[in-house]
DNA sequence: CGCGTGATTGAAACCCTTCAAGTTTAGTGG
DNA sequence: CCACTAAACTTGAAGGGTTTCAATCACGCG
């Protein structure tokens, strides 16, 4: 719980004894690798923060395929925001790509910080609005960007995640196949050595 | 002013009185076919809601190509919320396609209505996750869909607009070649019939 | 050590784009 | 309201980027 103690203390200005009150609300898990918290046609309840580890939430399309969707690592959230909201079946998977640690919460937690601090409010806004900007962003490099540019952008904006991640699951982010990353990254590679 | 506030006592429950104290926070425009509410470099701090008419929201690329993010047609909200939420200099530019009447408010406009109607911030708070939802089924969408299934998809969803919209968006907005939708559409004429 | 997962590489196939030309449609001014 | 022009749409052919399939290689873990 001190992760997340500390990242709504500095991110959202929550204070010490409102977190004590907060945390009533909130449960730790710990998860082995390739455990799942979330399953298609489930419908999404929680949110999970992640302390430790690395999750990743991945779709699968009709043809059998899958699409990630998003990975969270340390300092991360990661839910069905659609389902969690309107009470929907979730499209989703969720699973752990290393041995996690979690802090688990539900929309009631939400609600009640929200009411409590009102910079956690300002904060969660700017989480929605920052969602956004980032979806809009990958919308954008699907329709703009040719496969190395895509893979390019990924590196820049999520470096870490290059050396953490199986390289077809990037390729499965990016929306191509992982031949086709193998061969962006050779033909890089000669340029970048 | 009169569709924009029937828009908001049905879906945002804003009384009348509530909507006499608004009004005033809020604007109206007419525009003529081609006009620009906003260009790319300028910081938006505009709302434009549509009541009458077609909207448009495009950025593009570096090879100069257009790309189309958004229509908003009556009864639809448009605006850049990254530009408007963190000041920053926006990627798009948002014209009129059909002569058009707007109103038009700003961020205070959000938080005034906010402060006095909680249904209007839980309208508000749905706005934006449907706004989510919708990216996120577009990105879905690029990842999985060719360009037929994601025509197919367009015309479920957004099927006034296929007879609004010149061919040509449309293929902006689902990332095809306007050559490639013409081709899809012609395959699909023969089955419909 | 061996098995399995992930990464690489090549060749063929495919979808889509691009370019170019022709046709249709829509808008404008006389 | 017709005539003219520009824009939008269609169609064909060639080319490019990416996928698919298949085989091989590399490596980590039990």
């Amino acid at each position: 719980m001190e992760v997340f103690k500390k990242y709504l203390e500095e991110k959202a200005q929550v204070t010490n004894e409102q977190f004590r009150h907060l945390e009533k609300l909130a449960g730790e898990k710990k998860i082995a690798k390739g455990e799942y918290l979330l399953r298609q046609e489930e419908v999404c309840d929680k949110i999970y923060f992640v302390e430790k580890g690395l999750l990743r939430a991945y779709k699968v399309d009709d043809g059998g395929k899958e699409h990630i969707n998003q990975f969270a690592p340390e300092n991360w959230f990661i839910t069905d925001r659609s389902s969690i909201l309107f009470n929907l079946p979730s499209e989703y998977f969720i699973d752990a790509l290393e041995k996690s640690e979690l802090i688990i919460f539900d929309n009631d937690f939400l609600i009640e910080a929200s009411n409590i601090s009102a910079s956690f409010r300002e904060y969660n806004k700017n989480l929605l609005h920052n969602h956004i900007r980032q979806l809009q962003k990958r919308i954008d490099s699907l329709l703009g960007l040719n496969a190395e540019k895509r893979y390019l952008d990924f590196v820049e904006t999520y470096y870490n995640l290059t050396l953490r991640v199986p390289q077809w699951m990037i390729a499965s982010y990016l929306g191509i196949s992982p031949e086709s990353l193998s061969r962006v990254r050779k033909k890089l590679s000669v340029i970048i050595k």
